[in-house]
DNA sequence: TTGTTTTATCGAAACGTTTTAATATATTAT
DNA sequence: ATAATATATTAAAACGTTTCGATAAAACAA
């Protein structure tokens, strides 16, 4: 392997000289830059990691958090926010490390082992995350990024979803259809998203003059699993045993969603004649189930791009406000509504 | 932050002994040895990452290369492997980089970055891989793991999941549970582990006798996708047009068994009594959907512990020849069969 | 006793960068 | 012409470790 002397001495030229080039960095004379660039190309010279690391007292690696269930779980979510981030790194010098946390995390036994020897320079928390670890990070002063995550009455730097907007046009576009009669289908409201998405549900019916009409909405509480097939299941179950007359179903999200015309061809419920239905989260299923889900397109690698983009620029400046911003989402229509 | 200068300093001892016992080497006098733990806990003392590395000629870090394809898809049995090594890493100082390659890799363009700069110290492929990639490696000397895939006519280092005595024991099972006209649905061979399944099914019908029988077999040839709820659906569709008295039906994974059992509850046939149905890998959703899924469970965290356990091996000492340490599965019975 | 070997400690070099401050030359302003 | 500024290059220090070799004391063997 070639070091930067190498580089140096076939170019003629002073090891920092060299180190300018690379860094972009100084004055540097025009022919003097081209011997310098032609010595690392014939010596495919590439910097050595953690001797630069040392030198400018960076890690160069980003830590990407999130809970066990959520990366365990049918959800691809946070895998593809991962993945969005993963490419935006792609154009740095910067690595990811991935790592979940467990559901009772105590910081003491469960730090990640990254925090733990201060081997990043930041780290970016996707969806719901034990608060404890938050509260870490900030005695720490660790600089960290929520993405689709948030904490009522509480500011951080943070990626948010258009969770409200969404919906609504989800459920106005229902409305604007023909749909009189539209549900909800969600689970708990731990996640903020949920709550949001349930918002803008009832917004939308209120704007239409549906606010004080009987609209159905149906919660169903587990322990575990916010969001689920079963959850989706088990909704369209409670609805339909009340003998209502529901012809649309908003659900929170696209595996509820996958329940949800599970259960209505089980039903043998017409998808959408009988019942429309739209999810949200545009997971890799929606386009592939039959019929295809209409739902509310989130850009995932979007957001891993700009959770990406915000922790960079926390770590350069940490002391600026905390600011959140919204990626906001398009409602795609499909066949099942 | 504290140093080992700190270290030493409060100690009353030289930097090396510090050295040596952070490390481990060497002699070192009881006495000593607790006078410098104890500086090291009251300082709260962690060696610094890339000092270290610069010192040692090592990275510290291990890549884990997966398709796109793989990890994006609904799958998520590759990102439980990567778990599992992660897992694995957390005793060790190592970290694992986890990047995707694309389906037409071309190693002069597409080369992860932790490869182009040589930041890693050797490398898990998962799956399917492009074959110039592993060329690459190869050339270049980068230690690396095959995990759960391999090239006939090559041997290299691998882990590899017993899927032919899976799919055997799953299909004596079926067997011996009364079943007499048993089908396999599957895509595509171009992944090894499923033409091995498809093996293991095969003999366990000869075995049984019926291995002249006119058994049920379905391949869904597909470009992209070589397993998929899809492949299940059209494999049962296919399966039953032909006026066949199929009474259970082996799946490549479980992911083509939920399109299976899919269809054939669309078809109104019950399962298991008409028709029992066993798929592979035990992803999570097979404990969740009804009828719950009958499986060969795969030990994912195993399989990403091991694999890294041959990696570090190898990296330690490059030049032991190749060699495949196979995974053994278990068969799963629930509801579905 | 003397000579080995084992145990214990440390100084100094090495790992490959970046960065600071010094120096020199070229350019521009007055 | 002189001073000021912009451009160009470099030597040397610094970053925080590990490791080699030297040295010395302690334990053991003859």
């Amino acid at each position: 392997m070639s070091t930067i002397k190498d580089v140096a001495k076939k170019a003629g030229v002073s090891i920092s000289t060299v180190s300018l080039v690379i860094n972009k960095k100084g004055y540097v004379a025009q022919k003097t830059l081209e011997k310098i660039t032609n010595a690392i190309k014939e010596l495919n010279y590439k910097p050595l990691h953690s001797a630069r690391k040392l030198a400018t007292k960076k890690t160069g690696n980003i830590g990407y958090i999130v809970w066990d269930v959520h990366f365990s779980e049918v959800e691809i979510f946070y895998s593809q926010i991962f993945l969005g981030m993963e490419y935006a790194t792609r154009e740095t010098d910067n690595y990811i490390l991935l790592t979940t946390v467990k559901e009772h995390f105590d910081p003491k036994v469960d730090l990640p082992r990254f925090l733990k020897y201060k081997d990043v320079d930041g780290v970016v928390l996707a969806g719901r995350v034990p608060h404890n670890l938050i509260d870490y990070l900030e005695n720490q002063s660790v600089p960290f990024v929520l993405v689709d995550y948030g904490i009522s009455g509480k500011i951080y730097n943070s990626i948010v979803i258009d969770n409200y907007n969404g919906a609504f046009q989800a459920v106005d576009q229902l409305i604007k259809s023909g749909k009189k009669n539209i549900g909800f289908v969600g689970g708990s409201f731990y996640h903020p998203s949920v709550k949001e998405r349930y918002r803008g549900y009832k917004e939308a019916l209120e704007v239409n003059g549906k606010g004080n009409n009987k609209y159905i909405e149906r919660n169903s509480y587990f322990k575990k699993e916010e969001t689920s097939p079963e959850v989706g299941q088990i909704g369209v179950k409670k609805i339909f045993s009340n003998g209502n007359t529901v012809d649309g179903i908003f659900c929170c999200n696209d595996t509820t969603a996958l329940g949800v015309m599970h259960e209505l061809k089980n039903q043998n419920i017409k998808i959408p004649d009988e019942v429309a239905v739209v999810g949200f989260d545009d997971i890799t299923s929606s386009s592939f189930c039959t019929p295809t889900l209409s739902t509310v397109r989130v850009p995932k690698f979007d957001v891993g791009k700009e959770a990406f983009k915000l922790l960079s620029e926390i770590i350069e400046s940490p002391n600026v406000t905390p600011q959140t911003r919204t990626i906001s989402v398009e409602y795609i229509k499909r066949q099942s509504s």
